[in-house]
DNA sequence: AATGAATGAGCATTCATTCAT
DNA sequence: AATGAATGAATGCTCATTCAT
């Protein structure tokens, strides 16, 4: 009674203000008072709906799970084959040009970074990166079938895209200078045809 | 004769302490006196050493560029043809039992993260996956070459390679549950091998 | 008719609630939010009742104060002579099995310290010092004119027993290991009576 | 070489700060910045020779339980009896005005309130009681002795020798108004006389 | 009266850097 | 070159108090 609260709609917004700030300055130099500005909110706030900085990111880290794979369902929608699914699935996350957030890739490298030193995040880092391997080993065993091949090696083939991605995330930001652009989507999805077509037959 | 300046060798020591230390706490975590600490040396002489903090990060970032060369060129000695010697990158990059230093690709990935934020780290991380994409290119140009295929599209393989290399790193440090292990040299190969043999005969 | 005031009945909580806190956690770190918590009441009400977290110790000492004096009172009632009042007396204050509470002493002890540092505090608590300092005379005043014994030196002697007794709260809370059990009260009462004793016939 | 340590020393301002600081403002309102200037240091510099602020308290609880014997000793020196080393004993810690440090008995009682909610002061705080109970049995046990009493209730008698004696400084400091000036010395030494001498003869 | 959010000052602690020896 | 102490700014976090509803 008496007042409504809206916890959930603040956590959502110093979550945001967070992966603004970290693709910039990293997490170490991500200041509470700059997450703050950034949010438009008091410092001392931060700490009502947060218990520390660190729940901070781990949230984030969740919410950006979340918002991958519903971006990739959201490329998905129209595709009818499985190939032109896995195509969704690459274009989805290496397609930097449609309306992509370069934040969100940002905050995502810096995630990663930080779950080698905090349990917590490395959980929940662990259980994206499983989820997704998961996703991309169905994409190919669908793709394969269609093809009608054989489907040894898709455990390594699906690790292998999987670190393709997190690489291209990685020197997307830190050495855009000496990539190519948007080589990624493209290659990965080249790579993988031919070596499904070099598979046996069935 | 008098005693010779030992600054060199010092700087070499504080160079390895810091990428022992930022393979475990990432850069920031990493204080001065831990780092004399692991170093052997008192906190002050770090600073009689190097100007600052950021000045032995670019230090350990060039020796880790020299140092990921000079690996590569002891892999491909006994090389004979180009294959072997594509074969002798991926092994010396990806082949995580040989030899490998975990903490030098741990610390290599910190740099990737503080080359986001620094202008002259990230001079030195842009010129190093430069040459790495070039020695890159090189080396598919000459297994191209050696098979007789078109060399279209060697600048974009080369990235997807490097993307690769870089994500596997990244993901055997922060996913290493999640991930297969020693997945990479041999699948990365097979990618393109078959790339290059779906490629047109010239 | 109207819904009466529950105001006092709240206040009554809230000072019951700082006296459990405090009792564990010392008056600094009694938050308003544990304080609350502990009355099930919101942390924003506690300043609608009070002003300020001061004006809940004020209170709390106050109420002590009188409760120590009832706890007396209830325990003189059956007592016929001087010598069985002064025993009641001790019985009341050291003999801790009795319905004895802990929180209460514990609080008591906390607000002596905060008596050091703000002067309203100080007020309350020497106060109450006073009166009992005067109870305790009167106590020890009958006693010995029970027994006819010469009343010098009785504003001294109770303020020994009064240390005695401040001493064994400090002492049952932070020494409880290093101290004997139940011996204060009668030996409270053996050192005064002999000290009775050998004073001088009237 | 080339510099020697001060450390010692330095700790040993700081430990003197901190309980210059305490006596006044109790231990959480001493603040690192308070406890630096009384010191005439750098507040960053305190954190160099502490870790943090309990290891200070501990370190000044240590000091103070050391500061104490070393004053009965001094006191009891001159001492040719048992009785005059008891009284020797109440003096040095009851005499206010032969040099006492008031500073000293303040911060310990802050000290004793603290023991309560920390594990490693109190360890520190049931040490120094437990010390101090067994030396006034001792020195009670010596009396009687010497007196030829019997030597029942010693630990009791001690027990109430030591609340006195923490009683009374509490109240020295949060009810000094209330109390009288100087009775606790003579006081307690004459309830311990006669309580012993109507002790049984052996 | 009551709620839950908001504010902002204050604090312990960390740490790169500087300095006296 | 080397040591160990010293400095001081920065930062996460706490918490009494205020406020809108």
């Amino acid at each position: 009674m008496t007042r409504r609260s809206n916890s959930e709609h603040r956590r959502a917004e110093i979550v945001d203000a967070m992966m603004k700030v970290i693709a910039v300055r990293g997490y170490e130099k991500a200041t509470i008072q700059e997450i703050a500005k950034q949010a438009g909110l008091a410092a001392g706030l931060i700490h009502y709906h947060f218990s520390d900085k660190r729940e901070i990111l781990i949230a984030l880290a969740r919410h950006l799970s979340d918002y991958v794979y519903s971006r990739y369902l959201k490329f998905a929608e129209p595709a009818k084959t499985p190939e032109e699914r896995f195509r969704a699935y690459l274009d989805a996350r290496l397609g930097f040009g449609k309306g992509a957030s370069m934040e969100a890739v940002a905050a995502w490298v810096v995630i990663g970074s930080e779950a080698v030193r905090d349990a917590e995040v490395n959980r929940v880092y662990q259980d994206a990166i499983a989820s997704e391997l998961k996703l991309i080993r169905e994409l190919l065993s669908a793709y394969f079938a269609e093809h009608k091949r054989a489907q040894k090696n898709l455990a390594h083939l699906a690790a292998a895209v999987m670190s393709l991605v997190e690489g291209a995330f990685q020197l997307s930001r830190a050495a855009s200078e000496a990539m190519p652009r948007n080589y990624a989507s493209e290659l990965a999805f080249q790579l993988v045809e031919r070596f499904m077509r070099a598979e046996s037959k069935q």
